[in-house]
RNA sequence: GCGGAAGUAGCUCAAUUGGUAGAGCGAUAGCCUUCCAAGCUAUAGGUUGCGGGUUCGAGACCCGUCUUCCGCUCCA
């Protein structure tokens, strides 16, 4: 796998190495705290990294909202909720319960087991000898442990209670470990006030409480969607592959209220949608696939991913779930605050209004960082160019112009006679429209070089010829090839190329 | 979590048996220059991931630790 092979393209096949090598070293991706000698699985992004990214986040922004408006099938608006939420919105959804195991691995047979389920498991065999006392202390104990959170006091318990390992029929265990999911921390100033809360494991329940809000005050009608971008922060058990699996991560997620008994029509729909945006901003369709999930969560009725063929294989890049009303449904029990929806449309069947409901959600959740992670992979190019002695090895960023960091650099050929300052004239012109840069040091085959490898789509130079008739050359990025163009039309030229338009209108 | 490999300048890598840490590229400053990393000059940059040990002496040997990669495992 680590091998560099030469397929059929003539192009030496890029390893995951090249390419964390090539993100951090061109200002995409840094390790976090790296003068510290890091932190496992978090990343930093840097200049060129953060402008990327943000471009796919405007991307997505605009695909959902400015894409979607109530003339067509149902509306999307947008929200930014707090990262911070109450602690009953993870008792609602599900998190604080399934996700808190107390863990405990046997060192002799690799085994991993619920530390709780090998007490009850000793509890039930006191229990069947006729010890029913012995049963029931045994038990109350483990709770009184678990309660205090004294993994110690369980692992102790474990081995005074005799309690084997059935594969290996040892006693050596390792500490029991709680496999939080989720980052707690405390809100109040002063320690004694403090209260326990979570940093959100995802951005999907500041959508549904907030799901009358916006119904409400935007008039929503079902069928519509609220799209929210933001962090999210999971504990993961093995973090590995880059920024694939980071424990601080950012999510981009909509979610579609509809009707219930329609769910299946609109994860459909969605489920199309979103692989359209996908192959639009470049990514082959030959590299993307449906996964669809045979193992349901506990929230949902049908869900299904669609995968990236990473340098580590196919792996999930975003996810379409259909929900049900489990979270509106859980929230609404929970916080006994109605989460309903009275929908005035004559439902065919009876004549009369479909009434109130609790609406059911699809959910379409893409990671940024995974999805930045596949646009860099499959934009990171590297070609064998040149024939003989003088052949050598290309390498660049095929982005798409429009997710380009830099949309284009100016280039004055040489140092002198007034070309650099006619590279400054042009570059404070296109600067309102795109980011652009200058740069007047070194041979310009350098300077052409030092851009495609951050994935500058464009770069002009300004020569003699354009002191006498203001014509530059534009130079595009994956052919290397030149045209020669008036200085007033740059602006029409690139913009039409870097436009954010013309990927939408892909959609 | 288990097993394997690695960590030396910004990057790629050297450094014989344990004996003064180097090169190329890149970067920066200046000069030169009419188009694809290839001219000239100068400069900066390293407690060899970190901590301990063995030794007269450690980049190298030993122990621990951190980080990364690969394979398995796990991943509502």
């Amino acid at each position: 796998m680590n091998t560099t092979q030469t397929p059929a393209t003539g192009s030496p096949a890029a390893t995951l190495q090249d390419i964390i090598a090539h993100a951090k070293e061109y200002g995409f991706v840094f390790p976090s705290s790296e003068i510290y000698d890091g932190l496992q699985a978090v990343y930093d992004y840097g200049q060129n990294g953060v402008e990327l990214k943000n471009n796919l986040k405007t991307l997505w922004w605009k695909a959902m909202t400015q894409l979607h408006d109530n003339r067509d099938g149902g509306p999307v608006v947008g929200i930014d909720a707090s990262i911070f939420m109450h602690p009953l919105t993870w008792k609602a959804s599900g998190h604080v319960d399934s996700f808190n195991d107390p863990m405990i691995d046997n060192r002799d047979s690799k085994k991993r087991y619920r530390a709780d389920q090998l007490l009850e498991l000793k509890a039930e065999a006191y229990a069947n000898a006729g010890d029913e006392a012995k049963s029931t202390a045994l038990l109350q104990e483990m709770g009184r442990l678990l309660g205090d959170n004294d993994l110690e006091g369980v692992r102790n318990l474990i081995i005074a209670e005799g309690i084997k390992d059935p594969v290996s029929g040892t006693d050596n265990w390792t500490e029991v470990r709680q496999f939080n999911l989720m980052f707690s921390t405390q809100v109040g100033s002063l320690a004694e006030d403090a209260s326990l809360i979570y940093l959100r494991p995802e951005t999907a329940q500041g959508i549904f409480v907030n799901f009358l809000n916006v119904q409400k005050t935007g008039r929503m009608k079902i069928p519509f969607g609220i799209a929210q971008i933001g962090k999210a922060f999971r504990n993961e058990i093995v973090a590995r592959q880059f920024t694939f699996r980071m424990r601080e991560f950012e999510q981009m997620e909509m979610q579609f209220f509809v009707r219930p008994g329609t769910e299946m029509k609109w994860y459909e729909t969605w489920r199309d949608t979103r692989m359209k945006f996908h192959q639009a901003i470049g990514l082959p369709a030959e590299k993307l696939k449906f996964h669809i999930h045979e193992k349901l969560a506990h929230y949902a009725n049908a869900a299904v991913d669609i995968e990236y063929k990473f340098p580590f294989g196919f792996r999930e890049m975003e996810g379409i779930h259909s929900r049900t009303d489990f979270d509106l449904k859980a929230h609404q029990e929970l916080s006994r605050k109605k989460q309903q929806y009275f929908d005035n449309d004559i439902d065919p069947a009876t004549g009369k209004p479909f009434g109130n409901y609790v609406p059911y959600v699809v959910e379409t959740s893409v990671g940024a960082d995974r999805l930045f992670l596949a646009v860099f992979c499959n934009a990171f190019t590297k070609e064998v160019v040149g024939e003989g002695d003088q052949q050598k090895e290309r390498t660049y960023l095929k982005l798409h112009p429009a997710l380009a960091p830099i949309k284009a650099a100016i280039f004055p050929l040489v140092r002198k006679d007034g070309l650099p300052e006619k590279a400054e004239e042009i570059m404070k012109s296109l600067r309102f429209e795109f980011r652009v840069i200058m740069e007047e040091r070194d041979a310009i085959g350098k300077r052409y070089t030092r851009q495609d490898l951050i994935g500058t789509p464009f770069c002009i130079a300004v020569d003699y010829q354009t002191l006498e008739d203001d014509t530059v050359t534009v130079r595009y990025r994956d052919t290397t090839e030149q045209i020669r163009i008036p200085i007033s039309e740059l602006k029409a030229h690139i913009g039409q190329e870097v436009s954010m338009e013309r990927l939408l209108e892909k959609m």
